[in-house]
DNA sequence: AGGTTTGCCTAAACCGGTTCAGAAGACTCG
DNA sequence: CGAGTCTTCTGAACCGGTTTAGGCAAACCT
């Protein structure tokens, strides 16, 4: 079955020439005759010689393999799309560059830590995305401490050496409470992810201003671990109290559909009862009823982004911070006028 | 930073022993006195030596690495939990061994074809789970060919030499519809899955099956990608015309979803105009309105077993199949008695 | 002319492990 | 006591590339 495989040394004898002006040919480096490299090549070409990625591994101390490691309850990871996309993304960088995706799925935090160290000193990646950044990131001065290069998904409100690709959540934010606020409403509250990641914070940061600016008090505000669960319990609470909001904005698509679930199952009507947004803009919002206004992201273009960054600061040794645009707001059925103010 | 990465040969010296005696040492095989070989361990210990995956690969022709190829269209896949909970559950069993696992993601079934062949030429891994299992699967034959180690997610319909993890959709189908009968329906329509995919298939002819087993005439089914969109248009065409189904049996939940959403655009009442069901269980069913009646399954077991199996595989050169619980029925309020049979 | 540079190439070391043939010493056995 | 066997260990080859030091000849100075 498995001829055995050709090297190197197997074409430096055909062409009759050492090992070593082959691998200068193979590398294009200067030091060959244009004469022999197209020898070599031809040989090699007809030979069917191909790398062994193992032993350039070795040689060259790389692994020509990034990281992903990602540290989620299963149970929320399932429920969100983003890295199935992203990862989707980063792959149509990395593939046609010969690299590899690996990928590590972690129950908590101190295992996640745990991963990056075994992953650096198995020497498993050249680099990594660093996903979920959170408040005071303790992974930044451990990849730092580690000499990995890495590229951040946000923009970490720490000194971070690495470069970051980022979007800026909150005029997806204002944009939809600005919506709101002209079809009428004055009670809008926020059903927030969790505040220890960066962009559950932010978003609900961002909340709050456009609130003031809207020239409204502060809006109820409820914390969440961005689960779907968790979605369907504050709109719960948000929805049983007295007077409640007539609107609510979420911080995430699979939350906001919770609590389209938990409206209609109150009795209450969308968005007549009550308004509902989202943010993500995932697969099910144009499928639900009513079809979810949210704000819209792409995550593969993260994917995209992040890859040609790290790409990048492999390469050159730095990287420019990179901007994604901005969220619009995608205006469909699950947020109108109140019926009753 | 990075001090110096200390290697056997430190060790040997350290210890006053040749390189391959402290190999021996460490590799616990036999030939090293106990004397000695506490004392190279304890060095190696007190040196903080750490294996060099690199050299090991090189020299022992394997990567400690397991790959992982999905072809889907990154839109499915977004809304499909079925791949973190199965990472995750493949995650268990691979770290403890200190293995990673290597996932691409590709748009379409030639280059997923021509990403296994480069795996392998690459030695990036040294075996694979074939997922989404296809009528006539061409990746068997070329996974035997490429001589690489896996182990199949589903029963393949072909000669395989590979052991395979299994579930039997069958009960948990036929389940759904003796329920739906039990219930009073008589009209009974599926929103099948794509018809290549053997899951897809095996799900209808259970439908099939089941239907003529409860002495009901054969039933609309309608194929689809698996995708949201396409659950949502059958469920359009289904519902929109002339004596529709009482119910509509979804192949898998994310279409099911949908089909809630078009029922409620419909202005049709779940489950008194309309009954509908899910496959999977996933996150979202329990949140949505009315709350999905579905067949659980779970993928992270799926995912540790196929993991175990082929680490066995590796291990020993061959595993048994493995034939996980059939899903359960798990009743919710998607589907009731038809108002009007 | 002699010395330096340049272009092309080779030999060998190196990356950090594993593995194998065989040496040296201790032990067994007839 | 000498041959044979075990155990323990060494040295070197090996995995398949990359990289460096240096050799040799032709071209380039002045």
């Amino acid at each position: 079955m498995s001829e055995p495989k050709v090297t190197i040394a197997d074409v430096a004898r055909e062409a009759g020439v050492s090992k070593g002006l082959v691998s200068f040919a193979l590398n294009d480096r200067p030091g060959v005759s244009a004469e022999s490299r197209v020898r070599i090549l031809e040989i090699a070409e007809r030979l069917g010689w191909t790398p062994s990625l193992r032993a350039r591994s070795l040689s060259t101390r790389r692994s020509f393999a990034l990281g992903l490691v990602i540290a989620r309850d299963p149970e929320v990871l399932g429920s969100d799309p983003f890295f199935p996309s992203f990862i989707a993304g980063v792959e149509t960088v990395l593939a046609p560059q010969g690299l590899a995706l690996v990928l590590s799925v972690v129950p908590d935090e101190k295992t996640e830590m745990r991963t990056y160290r075994s992953l650096v000193s198995d020497g498993r990646v050249d680099g990594v995305f660093l996903s979920d950044l959170r408040h005071n990131d303790p992974r930044i001065p451990l990849l730092q401490e580690l000499g990995l290069p890495a590229v951040t998904l946000g923009r970490p409100d720490t000194e971070s050496p690495f470069p970051c690709i980022s979007v800026d959540d909150t005029p997806g934010v204002a944009e939809t409470v600005r919506y709101l606020v002209s079809l009428g409403h004055r009670r809008i509250a926020h059903v927030a992810g969790s505040p220890a990641l960066l962009h559950g914070s932010r978003r609900r940061a961002a909340f709050d201003t456009a609130l003031r600016e809207a020239g409204l008090p502060a809006g109820q505000s409820i914390e969440t671990d961005f689960s779907v669960a968790a979605g369907a319990d504050a709109a719960r609470r948000l929805l049983t109290q007295d007077s409640p909001p007539t609107a609510i904005v979420f911080a995430n698509d699979p939350m906001a559909i919770a609590g389209l679930g938990v409206a209609h199952e109150l009795g209450l009507r969308v968005p007549d009862d009550v308004s509902i947004t989202g943010f993500d803009d995932i697969d099910f919002t144009r499928y639900v009823y009513p079809a979810l206004t949210t704000v819209r992201t792409a995550p593969s273009d993260w994917g995209r982004a992040a890859g040609r960054t790290l790409l990048d600061l492999m390469a050159l040794g730095t990287a420019p911070d990179v901007d994604l645009p901005a969220g619009r707001l995608v205006i469909r059925g699950s947020a109108g006028t109140p019926l009753r103010p």
